[in-house]
DNA sequence: ATAATTATTGCAAATGATTTGCAGTAATAT
DNA sequence: ATATTACTGCAAATCATTTGCAATAATTAT
């Protein structure tokens, strides 16, 4: 769904003179497929299975340059887990829900959104530069489910 | 500024069969002393003033226990450093404005984020159960300053 | 093509924040 | 006062992430 990591990234290397590795494709493009936020360790793991020898520094390290090129942001979107998530939806700006049982994000949006920050920023006169927003909850499934399932 | 952490702190131990220590009154009033969202170590080191002795995995164990009973909250403001921040303002809801320079927090609240919940949940058919929302900027004193102090 | 240059990798060890086991200390109950 | 056991200080363990270093491989110059 993402537009073409890969590609994206590429294009900073030809413009910033890095060079792309087999393990840079690998990650690449084992993030672009994924449809989830994964965890360093998630993506290592999921992309190790086409090339056992990928380090996980080597995600780390790869994670880290794609932030500074803009293409991905890490945050702890669970506060009880200590890792970090990392997201490939790199251009629009969009916030998150998380359902506590599962797992699963769901990327949003809201038009009112920008109003709030604008009238932060007049009462408080401050400057704005990001946001982050985080719903909680239970997703649709889990909460049909009625939380039956629960067992781990 | 908070409603007597100390007061509810008692309230829960009675109820819940704690042990009111030197070290948690001490903690507690730290916390309730600072106006900030301090980290484990600068609560430490806070309440190390009057007690040299005071162990930073006790500051860690209170805390604990104070998320347990709902008297603090802790999250991660900065995602650029790991260390988790005690949020002391236990009964309203509120969220956080962070400046990026100084690191001082605002709190704040807007009647239009109910409003944003409920679209939100009304589109996916999910429950939302808690919000999380930070703003990144710069607070009025430091987008006054230019930036120009920037040294460190 | 080939050799030179140097970014990137794998590995192991370091780091930093937070947690935990344990034996000693101290709050509450008897 | 004594017994009970929660809580503490300390040191060592953990977990995620980072880093130094020598080996490897992508690009550049020849």
């Amino acid at each position: 769904m993402t537009k073409d990591l890969l590609q994206e990234a590429r294009q900073r290397l030809q413009t910033r003179g890095g060079r792309m590795t087999a393990q840079r494709t690998l990650i690449l493009s084992t993030l672009d497929n994924l449809d989830t936020h994964p965890t360093a360790e998630e993506l290592h793991s999921s992309a190790a299975r086409q090339d056992p020898s990928l380090h996980l520094s080597t995600v780390y390290r790869t994670l880290h340059w794609l932030e500074e090129e803009g293409l991905v942001s890490s945050r702890r979107f669970d506060e009880n887990r200590r890792q970090d998530r990392f997201d490939p939806m790199l251009p629009s700006q969009h916030h998150h829900f998380l359902c506590s049982v599962c797992g699963s994000v769901i990327e949003f949006d809201h038009p009112q959104i920008p109003a709030i920050q604008a009238d932060f920023e007049r009462q408080h006169g401050t400057r704005v530069d990001s946001i982050s927003l985080v719903f909680y909850g239970l997703c649709a499934r889990c909460s049909q489910d009625g939380g039956s399932g629960g067992g781990t």
